[in-house]
DNA sequence: GAGTTTCATAATAGCGCTACGATCATATCT
DNA sequence: AGATATGATCGTAGCGCTATTATGAAACTC
């Protein structure tokens, strides 16, 4: 009697394979393939029953074993600070809706604020061979630079524009513009004293940079300014405490402009402003950052900076999608043309 | 001379592979691939050759391959209606973190609150053969379940509980309960006569749930009681429309109890009755859902009901950790274990 | 009508990794 | 000592798919 070889145990991973489909629609796997990937380039015929197989079956094709043999994955990895801010929460929103669109998917990950956390999720984020990867802000440690560069991949830097130069590609707008265009808003609404509000700046380089660029327009245009800053995050709780705490210094100027790094800490004001019996805007002018959906309907409504979060998203897929298109966008000496402001625009309600 | 054989172009995918690792450390293949899974089963002299080769070469595995190989892709597949929404940021970074600690990645999708595209979301999401996946609520198109069901994976929903059976497991809460405790705590304080405000009832069936228990609630103790829906979202802009909405039907009866499918909704509310100069809590008392942020600190603070959004997340990802640990624990007849209520709190504030 | 082009389809060789069994050295038992 | 158990390491066969080449049939050339 012969020896039975030892069978080797087939590991069943999938329901239906592609295999499966080629058999039930009587063409090759190759044909199937094929026609998932470039249906024009199958028969109608053969399209038709490869259509009808694959609903029968209820075909699910496995997209881990088409990126190993294709070697693009079609995934995007997008890295943002914090989805709990309303300000990604909306790019993110806008990037999946557009790298959809282009049949990307997006691995999400948040990086809270922490250069070393984020170079572990950009690393495990290439550990996918994602087709390209989105990165919040130009700030990041060099290996996490250094593993991008050699990944050979687009990279689309967002929600920051500056001097540094980005990786690959950015779109985004510039935060100290935003700081500047808070002050001269301020002083052109009579303001003779101005503050700035922040939170977490020492964390948030885009919050520092709005700070920053405030300061330096208000001394450009002879007006005094100071920075009343906190490393709390910048919420609505925190902008009651700072304005009681600017109360507590008894300002002399009205009214005073107060620049707000963002709308949560502006809102504050408003309410802790309302408690105390303080009126806005005839003694205090607020501006704050953001439009945030209540700025409209506050009461006074809020005066703010409108950046756009929205058209971030949508440009940074565009940008994702033309270059996995043509590669050679991505050159060096076209870097210019991947760089994209979006812009912002100061809203002007009651509160100034 | 001897024909040259063609050679077929090998497609160079990655830089750096195991292979190259396994050569720099002297070691196989496996057993860089043994000490990547389980460093504890490789000696301690070979794991230090390898971990210094991966380090000196700088290598970065890819998990497609080893997703492929092993028929475990280590990523989780997330779908909520909208990251735009707070409730849902919270849990989506609560999930994040856990099951990254557990070396899981999260795919993120939104479905906008539509069953079809969540199908579709569902069906990109089985495609990279993910290792669980999350929903939102309970309620999914029949091709969703049946997908789901088939794919035999760990499947948690979350931020629903309710009479429908889940696919596996759940995690949430009963909105039918939210709404009964608003319309008891609104009693409590004296209101004789009830209102509901709300926004997209017709599409997100959580918040319909909630205007179901209020109504219920507000019926069973006695009280007059109605509904003023709106098919918009529920913005803060929108808060303030229902509001003067109701102003304009002059309610006779005082306080009047107002609860609200959301805290955006109701600080609409209390933006739009300080415009108008109507006193909150002693001519309406008002009562929100979420405790976002600016909840606590708004003027007149708002009473809301705070459900554990964070709680939802961190519960979702141990039972998928449990899960992949113990398959067994996802058994029909342990469906009980798999069912989570994180329950939530009535925050009583001064609106009421 | 033999040669050439065009198009649709099929066969084949991996993509980089993991699971499994096999192998080999060493420790522990009768 | 010889048998057996234990532990570390290795060799191999795919995972399900795509890119590429090969094949065959039909549509053109001159």
């Amino acid at each position: 009697m012969a020896e039975q070889r030892s069978i080797r145990k087939r590991r069943k991973i999938q329901g239906v394979t592609m295999m499966d489909v080629a058999r039930a629609a009587g063409v090759s796997p190759s044909t199937v393939s094929l026609f998932l990937r470039r249906p024009e380039a199958v028969s109608a015929a053969a399209g038709e029953a490869v259509q009808a197989a694959i609903r029968q079956l209820n075909y699910v094709p496995n997209l881990i074993a088409g990126g190993l043999a294709a070697a693009s994955s079609r995934v995007v990895g997008v890295i943002v600070p914090s989805v709990r801010n309303a300000f990604f929460a909306e790019t993110v929103a806008a990037l999946q809706r557009d790298l959809g669109r282009a049949r990307l998917q997006m691995l999400l990950g948040h990086s809270e604020y922490d250069p070393q956390t984020e170079e572990d999720l950009v690393r495990a984020t290439l550990s996918w061979a994602p087709a390209a990867i989105v990165l919040t802000g130009l700030g990041h440690a060099e290996a996490t630079r250094a593993m991008l560069k050699a990944a050979a991949i687009p990279v689309v830097q967002i929600w920051e524009l500056g001097r540094t130069q980005p990786i690959d590609a950015a779109v985004g707008f510039h935060h100290d513009q935003v700081g500047a265009a808070a002050a001269r808003h301020l002083v052109a609404r009579g303001c003779r004293a101005l503050v700035y509000l922040s939170g977490r700046t020492h964390q948030d380089r885009r919050a520092a940079q709005r700070a920053a660029g405030f300061l330096a327009a208000a001394r450009e245009l002879g007006v005094p300014v100071r920075h009343l800053g906190h490393p709390a995050p910048a919420t609505v709780e925190q902008g009651g405490i700072l304005f009681a705490q600017l109360l507590a210094e008894a300002p002399a100027v009205q009214p005073l402009g107060i620049g707000c790094s963002n709308d949560l800490l502006a809102l504050g004001v408003l309410f802790e402003a309302q408690r105390r019996g303080r009126r806005i805007p005839e003694e205090f002018a607020v501006i704050g950052f953001g439009d945030m959906g209540f700025a409209a309907s506050s009461n006074p409504a809020l005066s703010t900076i409108r950046p756009a979060g929205d058209l971030i998203g949508s440009e940074a897929a565009r940008l994702i999608v033309a270059r996995l298109a043509t590669p050679e966008l991505a050159a060096p000496e076209r870097r210019e043309a991947g760089i994209i402001d979006t812009g912002f625009s100061v809203m002007h309600r009651q509160s100034t």
